[in-house]
DNA sequence: AGGCTGAGGTCGATGGCGTCCACGGACTGT
DNA sequence: ACAGTCCGTGGACGCCATCGACCTCAGCCT
C-alpha cells in the first residue's frame, strides 16, 4: 500500500471503468504492474466493488429517508442486523454510538412504500422504536475525497 | 428506457467493469447495441458517474460521522450549499425536511479531525448550530437495490 | 397502398487492450 | 558473494471496443 496503490485507489474512485492501459499510463508503470496491483489491491479487501452510481429518481426510487432505530434492551444485536441485511431498500446501515444503535438510508419509490416499510421495521423483533427523516432532495453522495493530495 | 436498459442499470450497479461484450451477452444484444444504450444512459444522466468502492479504514479514513445541520433564520440555503461543497470531508449531503435542513455524512482521519470539522461548520455563514452523532461502524452502505426483479 | 424517414438493431473489420509468460534488476538475509 | 524474493518490463496472442455499412420495422405523409 504504497504511493503509486493510493493513486490507483484515488483513481477508481473517480472513474472505475478507467483501462488498466490508461491507469498505468497516469502512475506510470506498465499495463500488466497495475493489473496485479489492483489485483491485489482486490483480495486484499480495499477495493470491495465497482459501482455505476445513478441517479435514483431515474430507476423508480423517488424517496430517501433516513431512518434512526432504537433497540429493545437485551435484543441481539446480530439478529437485528440480519433482520436488516434481507430489506432490500435499506442501502446503508450504521452501527450509531448513542441511544439510537442503527442509522438507516433508505429508498423506495414512493410514500405509501416508505410507510410499509417503517411499519415493517417496527415490527421486527428486536427494534424498540423508529425514527425517520425525509430527505426532500440528494444534494451530492459518496463524492471521493482525494487522499492523495494531488496525483 | 425499457426493460433492456433497467437491466444493463442494473448490471453495472452490481459491476462497473463488466465488459460491454459481457453486458451485451447478459441482455442478449450485440456489443455495439449496448454500447450506444450505455452511451445513452451516461449522456442522459441515469448513470451519473463509476466509482471504485473502497474500504474507507484502508485509506486512512477511520472516522466515519453523520452532523446534522440547523440553519441560522434568514439564512441563504445556496450559499450555506456552496459552502459544504468547498469541505471535501463532506461526502454526501441531503437536504432534509425538518429543523434540521441539512444532514452531512462525513468522514476524516481521526477523531481529532472531527473536531475540527465541526468547528468549521459551526463557523460557516449561515449554519446555527450542529448536531454529530459517530457512527462506530458501517454494516453495509451503498448496496444496490435490484430494479427489475429478476433480470 | 406505397414509399420516405428515423430509430435501433446486426455484422464485419481493425486497432488497441487485457492478460499470460519469460525474463531481469534491486534488496535481503546468510 | 550468492541465492531467493519481489516487483517490474517487454513480447505475444486472443478478445474487446468501436466504427462504418447495411438491414428491419414502425410511423407517417402523399
Amino acid at each position: 500500500m504504497d504511493a503509486i496503490d493510493l493513486s490507483l485507489v484515488d483513481l477508481l474512485r473517480g472513474n472505475a471503468r478507467l483501462s488498466y492501459a490508461e491507469l498505468a499510463r497516469q502512475v506510470g508503470l506498465s499495463a500488466p504492474a497495475v493489473h496485479e496491483r489492483v489485483g491485489k489491491l482486490e483480495a486484499a479487501g480495499v477495493i470491495r466493488a465497482y459501482r455505476a452510481e445513478v441517479e435514483p429518481e431515474r430507476i423508480g426510487l423517488n424517496v430517501t429517508a433516513l431512518i434512526s432505530v432504537v433497540e429493545d434492551s437485551g435484543a441481539d444485536t446480530d439478529d437485528v442486523l440480519e433482520a436488516f441485511r434481507a430489506i432490500p431498500e435499506i442501502e446503508s446501515c450504521y452501527f450509531m454510538a448513542g441511544v439510537e444503535s442503527f442509522l438507516l438510508k433508505v429508498r423506495v419509490g414512493t410514500i405509501a412504500e416508505l410507510e410499509r416499510l417503517i411499519v415493517r421495521l417496527n415490527r421486527t423483533p428486536g427494534v424498540a422504536s423508529t425514527r425517520t427523516s425525509i430527505a426532500l432532495s440528494t444534494k451530492w453522495e459518496n463524492r471521493p475525497q482525494p487522499v492523495v493530495p494531488s496525483s
